[in-house]
Parts: C-alpha cells; sequence; structure tokens
DNA sequence: ATATCTGCAAAGACTTTGCAACCTT
DNA sequence: AAGGTTGCAAAGTCTTTGCAGATAT
C-alpha cells in the first residue's frame, strides 16, 4: 500500500511543497473543531485561495490515511475532518453547537471494550466512540 | 415533534395493516445482525415480495424515530439497521465478518462517559459506541 | 368513501474518478 | 525535463421527495 519513501521532512507540516496544501494545512490547524471537506473549501476560499474541492478531499484522505487528521460522520452522513494533536489513540468530546472538541483519553473505555468483547467471544476488536454535548460556552449562552 | 396519537395497539410489530409492513417487520425480525436498507430491500424482494425501495427507506425512517430498530453508520457511510431488542440504552458488538451483533449493556462507558464530560465541563451529553470485531465462529474459522 | 400507503421516477447531497494543464523539484 | 498535483466536469452512491395510483379501514 504505503511504500514509504520517508523522503519527507517531518519536520513542519507540509505535505508537499505545494501552494494548496500549505493553505489547507494552515486552515485545518486553525479549527476549533470538526469540519467538513465542504466546510474547509468554503473557509480556503473565503481566504482568496483557489483551490478545489477535488483537491481538499483528496488531501484530506490522504492525511486521514496518514493518522495527521481524525475523521468522524456527523448524523446526516457527512464527514467531519479535525487535525489531531497527539498521535496516540484517543476520542474526542464534541460541542453539538459551536462544534469545538476536545480530545479524552479514554483508558476505561478501552478496558470496557476489551473485556465485553471477551466475554462474548470476540476478537481484533477495534471500537468506535464519541461523545457530543454542550460545551461550558454554549452551555452558558443557553442557560 | 412527536403529537403521539398512541393510537397505536403497540401489542404486536404492525405498524399499519399493510402487506409491505408486515413484510419488512418479518424479514427485519430474522435478520442476524445489522444490514442495509438496500440489503433488506433485496431480502424482501428474494422472498417474493414486491416492494419499493422507497417504501423500505419510508419504513425504517419511521420505526428508527420510534426506537424499534437501531441505526448505526458503516465506514462507507451507509446507514445500517437493526431490530432492537431491549428498548434500553445499550451499544452493539458487530462482527466485521459476518455482520452479527451484540447487544451489550454499557454501565461503566456510561459513567466514564458523564465523568469525562464533567471533567470537561460539558453537559447534556449523548454518546456514541460502537464495538467491531470478530465473532467467536468467524474467529475460528479464520484461525 | 377517505385518508393513508405505495412506488416509479427524478432530484439532491456527498464523494470519487478521468484527463488535460500546471507547477514543483 | 519528469513526475506529481491540480481542477473542472462527469459519474457513482445512498437517500429523499413529488405525484398519481392502489390499498386499508
Amino acid at each position: 500500500m504505503t511504500p514509504v519513501p520517508a523522503k519527507r521532512p517531518l519536520g513542519g507540516t507540509r505535505v508537499r511543497g505545494t501552494r494548496q496544501a500549505e493553505a489547507l494545512s494552515a486552515v485545518l490547524g486553525g479549527l476549533p473543531g470538526f469540519c467538513s471537506a465542504q466546510q474547509i473549501h468554503a473557509e480556503l476560499r473565503q481566504r482568496g485561495e483557489h483551490i478545489g474541492l477535488t483537491t481538499v478531499y483528496r488531501h484530506l484522505q490522504v492525511l486521514s490515511e496518514d493518522g495527521q487528521v481524525d475523521t468522524i460522520r456527523d448524523a446526516s452522513g457527512e464527514t467531519l475532518y479535525r487535525r489531531c494533536g497527539s498521535n496516540a489513540h484517543h476520542h474526542h468530546l464534541i460541542c453539538r453547537t459551536c462544534g469545538t472538541s476536545v480530545e479524552v483519553e479514554g483508558r476505561a473505555v478501552e478496558r470496557w471494550a476489551e473485556q465485553v468483547a471477551a466475554e462474548a467471544g470476540f476478537t481484533a476488536v477495534d471500537h468506535t466512540v464519541e461523545l457530543f454535548g454542550l460545551c461550558p460556552g454554549c452551555s452558558s449562552a443557553s442557560a
């Protein structure tokens, strides 16, 4: 699958010396929470970057395969992307009003998942865990 | 949202005395795990039931709103449906090979979710938890 | 008899793919 | 100069909606 040329500097965030790639990276870094490819594309356009939607999709796909961005699916089926800080396994606590997300560790969940799976005789278990709620700001705003 | 006429018998599984609705209900009851609307539609056709894909989608939508079927999304974005046994909150342990699913209780996860959310100051927290793995049968078959 | 349900076809949304032109190395 | 990258347009999915005909109560 991945020949892994390993020629990449890995120092900065650049994927390849392309203007579009850098712009995308910049936007991703500034996002507070999960956004759809189309939102990201719109944001890039607003910044004056002439980038195609196709290119945004392609980069996001590569980045997600590389583990540099996390992806989740919202209720309507759209895929949402977010630059993830830690490369370790983690989950997200997402504000359903403003979209801000917090990365949370889930050792307890991992353990629970493995235990439940073992009890049912399942192996090679993977899991999906996402938390949605109201962040402090939005919570007080709606109070 | 739901005026809740509550005129429905609620005894059987019938939604309304329609042949298609009953057929759909029957198929749902016999499914071992989560299936897409299109798979269910194909299954109905194979049984000789002449039912439209549109009707399948509409019934599944209503049933899911009523809490009679659970829905999840697979990796490709398709929505999968399954008649859920308990009406209480629960999660699923799904075999990624044969699709068989087991309903599991997640008191531990619920507690973890609330605790993590509270620590971050989030309120009104909801969560999504799905476990994917290999069931005993598929596990030994591939060994 | 009437309100509901059904289903075909068309529309809508998100995402992927083809291919020529462009840019980076 | 060579190869990867870009982007427009078209295609592909899954899902929803419009409307006329059929159906259940």
